[in-house]
DNA sequence: CTCATATTGAAAATGATTATCAATTTCAAA
DNA sequence: TTTGAAATTGATAATCATTTTCAATATGAG
């Protein structure tokens, strides 16, 4: 039951935070939770507007803010320049391949790559906090056309 | 002679564009080609209004597009939300180690890593047109702190 | 039920960047 | 040297994504 899963984070997230209930929110996040696409603010607006009409866009940002507090999402900055939000639950690290055609996003982990980062950050004297990579392609789809 | 170098192609460029020559333009280029940092367009712009008083902003904004459209310098938009510009002539394709604290951007080049990364595009399917990796966290200095 | 506090939408504010515009400068050709 | 088309410039307005403000409303503990 992973989806039950991410709502009690969110549900401690909640509580631990004083937040008072939002039919608004619970239904930003049902749509948050049933796509597993990176979705942009637009996106999730759209979607949000159907499920609630006359939600605004500011509601939006906020819930967006709570979610990724919360540790239920991550803000992806894309080289498009649109941010994407990402579910984080149950997905371990990884970095992503992107199609520069058709945006379609690909999840991926190589544990030879993360040693590597490692090598360099030490062999120049840093500890590592985090990192970016991002891979930018043109996937197999996207080429037959 | 690589300032020479630098300024040749600049000088390449202007001629192909038919630019007119400029005071203002010179004065930035020759701040932008004495520093080997990734400067912002605000620090830029500080330094350019001590060489030439009354200069604007947007002038500072012109000028860097038309050293990236030269081959100058590149645009990287930092986790920081600013955008620095970095010397692109002389240097050979690199990721970038940032320290959080001070700033500080190492320029490195591991091979094997743009191989493994080649790896992971070709099994998903994907032909590689650029990537982004930045490794972020704290240099030995600021550590002594 | 009551009241402090959270939530909301609309609209204004922000911050980085780009476009507009009228004034000025450059430079090739006359 | 003069001329005039085209480039350059600074100031300012316009964009665009995101944040903040604010007054109105909803929530829920006591």
């Amino acid at each position: 039951m992973k989806a039950k899963k991410e709502e009690e984070i969110f549900a401690d997230y909640a509580s631990r935070k004083n937040l008072k209930h939002s039919g608004r929110r619970d239904a930003i996040l049902k749509i948050f939770l049933k796509s597993e696409k990176h979705l942009t603010v637009d996106e999730l607006f759209q979607l949000a507007r159907k499920a609630s009409p006359g939600i605004g866009y500011a509601t939006i940002y906020r819930t967006l803010k709570h979610f990724c507090a919360s540790g239920l999402c991550r803000e992806f900055k894309c080289e498009d320049g649109f941010t994407r939000y990402e579910h984080l639950y149950g997905h371990e690290h990884h970095d992503h391949l992107i199609c520069t055609q058709c945006g379609k996003f690909v999840e991926v982990v190589h544990p030879s790559i993360e040693k590597l980062q490692a090598q360099i950050a030490e062999r120049e004297g840093f500890i590592l906090t985090k990192h970016k990579l991002e891979l930018y392609g043109v996937c197999k789809n996207c080429r037959k056309k």
